[in-house]
DNA sequence: GTGAAAGCGCTAACAC
DNA sequence: GTGTTAGCGCTTTCAC
């Protein structure tokens, strides 16, 4: 690896000033053509990159946007790996994959991982588009290492995904730069948020159930307690409940944990206790694991009660029946938390911005009662 | 945003030198623990994180490593957003999504997308673990701005998947910084280079199906010409054929643009033409296709014929039956990259590597012959 | 239109 | 154990 060439290398070969190469690199009109070809031609010949660093600590400004995930335990048990030490090793190994019972959709890893992707993605776009380039951090729980420092230290701006950072940390990142928090419950005024509006997408569909089954109260399938999405989603649905006159106490609730598992558990829990006409779920996954447990029992849907899920995960387009949901405009959260950003950078003092994007209530068989 | 702290304004406020800050953060044992923790104090007090940009250049070093994709038609395309300007938006829309027939899976986006996320969470995995941050860019042909160069710049080392960099820039990069070719074909013999064994383990399938065929030909649904990854398969169905005494001549050979439809299409062909014993494509988006359009026709899998797919996607292991496959390493493919990129930022000079992870033949119902 | 020179915030000798 | 100081490679006045 030979030294990189600097603005000497290229003044030099060129013969000009190391003034003269940074204008032609930033306001080439400002050069005479001639001198600023001489320029270019260096540029090229040597390979010359300027050096992001040199220019991030004159410019004050990296142009580099962060993007900070919550992470998952999974990551950190990983499984070591090393390459290097490896010797030839086989080109292939052999799975047999015969064992999954047909018609048992697979969990999934943790359903908020597409939802990262599509996010950062989105991020990603806009952050070109707006001429700067992304760096990405995941939170882990290590005691004396925070990424989320190493990188505010080298970004412009931060964005930061639900509570993937705790709440002291996240002050005093924010006193530096600025901080968008995207997705999840509101924290606190002084940032920047982008969400979207859980509980009236949820009571909307709970109307739309309601309409399909005659009024009668349709069960709940809610998430953990201590989940801020499951809140808003069971504030959506109970929202409808009461606008439609139905006491709660009416209400059959069963809790899961968001996995398919407990979806397909609570499905055997409302069939032994007596079908209700519909199952609204606070997520997509257990409305899966319900689907699941409704077709091994012989119980149909939407014939005997309707399903609904809620996050618009792929697989709630592939299950039979396919299952009603409301998306999150994934790509859209990411464009827009950079929007946001790009915002606050322009205008540092204005006050904070609170940005709701719309959800898509995606009708599909699950609940459309068949005339 | 309050101008941040520097060390100057630490060193101040704990009474010492800027070298003690430094000392403090970088070497703390150096440092009498009195003065360890005044700086310390400080530090909290000022919420003082390091410029990232001054320690990148003092150290000649950034601690950043960058992974630069390949990007897809579609990101540019993408249409106008604008959160900003938008006035209260309505919170849901609704989406009669009731058209599709069951049963008929719905296109997914590039096959590689999938592909791409777990890649990076792989390679940011590992990073992390090095105790260093990723930035990732996205390839776009845009003329005038090149996201590889503003990236070169800010890193001390480059993951470039495939063929999202042109040779001659990817030279041009390869000079200053590390570049480490990940997945697609060999790229030169100068850059360190991370892939998978395409040929053989398509060889090895090959070689199951035509066990359970009981000998006789199967049909191969190819990729596009220009399809490196599309080439291997086929040298690795080939070579199984060669081995087993088959004549090429005797393949019936459908040529697909790796979609869902153009598998569809080819499916189509085949039934018009006589049935073959089995169908090896070249990737599960075709095989996907070609299921769907199976089943439309009644012929059954894997009673009436074999079907077998190549790269793993969820889908193929979601689909009726479910589809044998090769499944890419994507995580550890990440993770091997970064791996090898440290190595040679440790060894500058020592010979490219060229490492090889293995596939992982995913056998299912769509190519076991039940007894 | 071009050059000289003063930083930007940090690290790492080197001196004390 | 701590302070002084010379860069790191660039941008940006300010002269000319």
């Amino acid at each position: 690896m030979a030294k990189a060439p600097t603005v000497y290398d290229v003044a030099d070969r060129a013969g000009v000033s190391i003034a003269t190469v940074s204008r032609v690199l930033r306001m080439p009109d400002a050069v005479r053509p001639v001198t600023r070809d001489r320029v270019l031609d260096a540029v090229t010949a040597l390979g010359y990159v300027p050096s992001g660093s040199a220019r991030g600590l004159a410019e004050r400004r990296t142009g580099v946007i962060g993007l900070y995930f919550p992470g998952f335990d999974a990551a950190e048990e990983a499984p070591t790996l090393d390459v290097l030490s490896v010797g030839a090793a086989h080109p292939f190994t052999i799975i047999h994959d015969e064992a999954a019972a047909e018609g048992t959709t697979p969990e999934e890893g943790p359903g908020s991982m597409l939802f990262l992707d599509e996010v950062l993605r989105g991020a990603e776009l806009e952050a070109w588009k707006q001429g700067f380039v992304l760096m990405v951090g995941v939170g882990r729980n290590d005691p004396d290492r925070s990424t989320v420092r190493d990188m505010a230290g080298r970004v412009d701006g931060l964005v930061v995904l639900a509570s993937s950072v705790p709440d002291d940390v996240l002050e005093r990142l924010a006193v530096r730069i600025p901080v968008v928090v995207l997705s999840g419950p509101p924290r606190g005024d002084s940032y920047d948020h982008v969400t979207v509006s859980n509980t009236e997408a949820m009571t909307e569909l709970a109307r739309l159930v309601l309409e399909q089954s005659g009024g009668r109260a349709p069960a709940f399938l809610a998430g953990p307690a201590d989940s801020p999405d499951g809140a808003q989603r069971w504030q959506g649905f109970s929202d409808a409940m009461a606008e439609a006159g139905i006491a709660l106490d009416d209400v059959v609730v069963v809790r899961g944990d968001f996995t398919r598992a407990s979806g397909r558990r609570a499905a055997e829990e409302l069939m032994a206790n007596g079908l209700p006409l519909a199952l609204m779920s606070a997520n997509d996954q257990m409305a899966l694991g319900a689907l699941d447990a409704f077709r091994a029992a012989g119980v149909r849907v939407p014939e005997d009660l309707l399903v609904t899920g809620f996050d618009g995960i792929d697989a709630a387009a592939l299950s039979h029946p396919r299952l009603t949901t409301v998306r999150q405009p994934m790509i859209e959260l990411g464009r827009a938390a950079v929007q946001v950003l790009m915002n606050r950078l322009e205008h540092p003092d204005t006050d904070p911005i609170f940005v709701r994007l719309p959800l898509e209530i995606t009708l599909r068989e699950s609940s459309l009662r068949r005339p």
